[in-house]
DNA sequence: ACATAAAGTGCAACAATGTTGCGTTTATCG
DNA sequence: CGATAAACGCAACATTGTTGCACTTTATGT
């Protein structure tokens, strides 16, 4: 798991300042292939940070293109890592995500395009989101 | 406008009481074409109701399949009228709906219906959201 | 019209998410 | 090493949404 030298190179590549707690912070992104809201970050950090400190990063990462947003549904947020080729800028996703009903975790379906908008063009689009949900690989074994 | 007769006959078919909150609430919804979240409702009604009653209303309207999600951002969950063709019963829409980055409204797409998932079967799909942005049809002109 | 039961309402209290201001600490770079 | 900007922690706050409980209103049947 030489994660930390990519971490340092991520942080450091966006301008962004190699602290402990950020570098925590993508470990946790790196190790979990489902999505993270600011809370379940809060309870996987060892040590007992705060919940501010955790938000302003979790922004940062977003302006910075190296999280997304992957979820929102009423309990919050929940943040994924993008990928390699993501722009150094918040963008929207081009792939789909999915939610479990059951352990209400939010998956990257890096595979599943997003479908192209067929809309009246009195409206500009500029962001698509499919989100698909149901049962989980995992809950459904 | 009539909607007063529609509305009763509305609430009386799933078996609800027509108070005059909820005959105000569905009128709101029948006045506007976007939806509308409980902060929305609470400040449009008249007199000043309690928005746990609002929040009420509006679950139950969900619950009887009047009222759909028509979206739900960091902000809270906005509503939308079902279509007449609805079950009585919570349940997913089939057509997209558009989240205006300027106005913040949020309307449906009635005539754009949601793309079938096309996903692996480790997954099973309930439920299908297809969610556009950008700048609505008002704030275009 | 009246009694009754069920549904709806209001108030208080609470939990969770997310924000802002401000003073302090820490990382980075010359 | 010292300066500067970023990051952190704390307190305080706003918003959304929930729950419990007492009270009121609506619908129903006699
Ligand atoms: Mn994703
Ligand atoms: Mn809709
Ligand atoms: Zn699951
Ligand atoms: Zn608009």
């Amino acid at each position: 798991m030489d994660n930390k030298k990519l971490i340092g190179d991520l942080l450091h590549a966006h301008g962004l300042k190699k602290t402990p707690i950020r570098t925590e912070m993508l470990a946790l992104f790196m190790d979990h292939d489902f999505a993270l809201s600011a809370s379940d970050i809060v309870a996987k950090m060892t040590a007992g940070h705060d919940r501010v400190t955790i938000y302003r990063a979790l922004s940062s990462f977003e302006k910075h293109g190296i999280l997304h947003r992957a979820s929102e549904d009423g309990q919050g947020i929940k943040y994924a890592l993008c990928g390699q080729h993501c722009p150094d800028e918040p963008h929207t996703d081009k792939h789909a995500h999915f939610i479990c009903d059951e352990c209400h975790q939010t998956y990257c379906l890096e595979d599943v395009k997003v479908p192209k908008a067929n809309i009246s063009n009195e409206f500009s689009v500029t962001g698509v989101s499919y989100t698909l949900s149901g049962i989980c690989k995992q809950c459904n074994r």
